[in-house]
DNA sequence: CATCAGAGTTGCATGACGCAACCTAGAGCC
DNA sequence: GGCTCTAGGTTGCGTCATGCAACTCTGATG
């Protein structure tokens, strides 16, 4: 658990960084949806300390983010694997590579492009009306609060 | 400045979380989303400490994802406002919410509807392909590396 | 003159993190 | 039977980031 909750915060983003939002946990992920599955391997990958790095893995498992099973016994050796939970974390991988790019570009480019599949297609991150199908943005969106009392 | 950079990693993704991956950025990013503009208000909505709010806020005026900007004289009082590079992390946030609505949910279900202004459809947060239009998810998509060195 | 609000700053204690060393279990080799 | 290697950690220690309370500063209000 991290040291600090947000219990006092009733949003579902503040209860999403409570499971992912410390400076490690998210690049775990990312090495995660690369194949990444070892521990030996997240650690040379990340550079993260070994004592945090098992820290965090632990807590993605108890989070249901990720598994973890023995690829083989004798000697016994660990995978790392998403859970559908896990998975369900792209959209948020990719928006924030979007905004990568575009905002705090690397000199070389893009370093990474995804593609649909068979398609080729590259992934379109903008968000949609899910009615009239237009991209919503910061600009055209509104809250509606839900009422405090009255239901 | 971050302690931990994270300057071996090649990833749009890690140069984001420089800018916003730390426990309180991303809720102070929310708030201000939501109109929160004052040092006192981002206080107490979020209980964090003073110092480390102060700290955050001048990081993200630095980073360019907040202006801070005068709203009187005499007292001089202040105001934070996201620019457009902030307004750009709308995304990211709304694919946070999100996963938190369905895999982190409060019992009181999702707290805050998000919403087409003027069309009053709900935010579909699902990855397109750019070509053909069908959802991406992590199932069907495939990263292209660059070529390492032949370039 | 006292009090209040907004926007911080300062000092101290605690907790998260980085780092290196160590541990354990089995494999391969000689 | 000893040496070394790999994978997956754990332990101890020091430092840096954070939490918390108190204080500052400026001007307004009574």
């Amino acid at each position: 658990m991290l040291p600090r909750t947000y219990d006092n915060q009733v949003c579902s983003v503040a209860r999403a960084l409570e499971a992912i939002g410390d400076r490690w946990t998210m690049l775990v992920i990312r090495d995660a949806f690369r194949g990444v599955s070892r521990f030996e391997d997240f650690q040379k990958r990340l550079g993260i300390a070994r004592n945090v790095l098992a820290d965090r893995l632990n807590r993605l498992v108890d989070e249901g983010i990720l598994t973890k099973k023995a690829y083989q016994e004798r000697p016994e050796r660990f995978e790392y694997r998403l859970t559908e939970k896990g998975l369900d974390l792209f959209p948020v991988l990719m928006s924030l590579m979007k905004w990568g790019d575009r905002h705090a570009p690397d000199e070389a480019g893009p370093p990474l492009v995804v593609l649909h599949r068979g398609c080729g297609g590259e992934i379109d991150a903008r968000l949609r009306c899910d009615r009239c199908g237009e991209s919503i943005t910061a600009l055209n969106a509104e809250a509606r609060q839900p009422v405090p009392s009255a239901g």
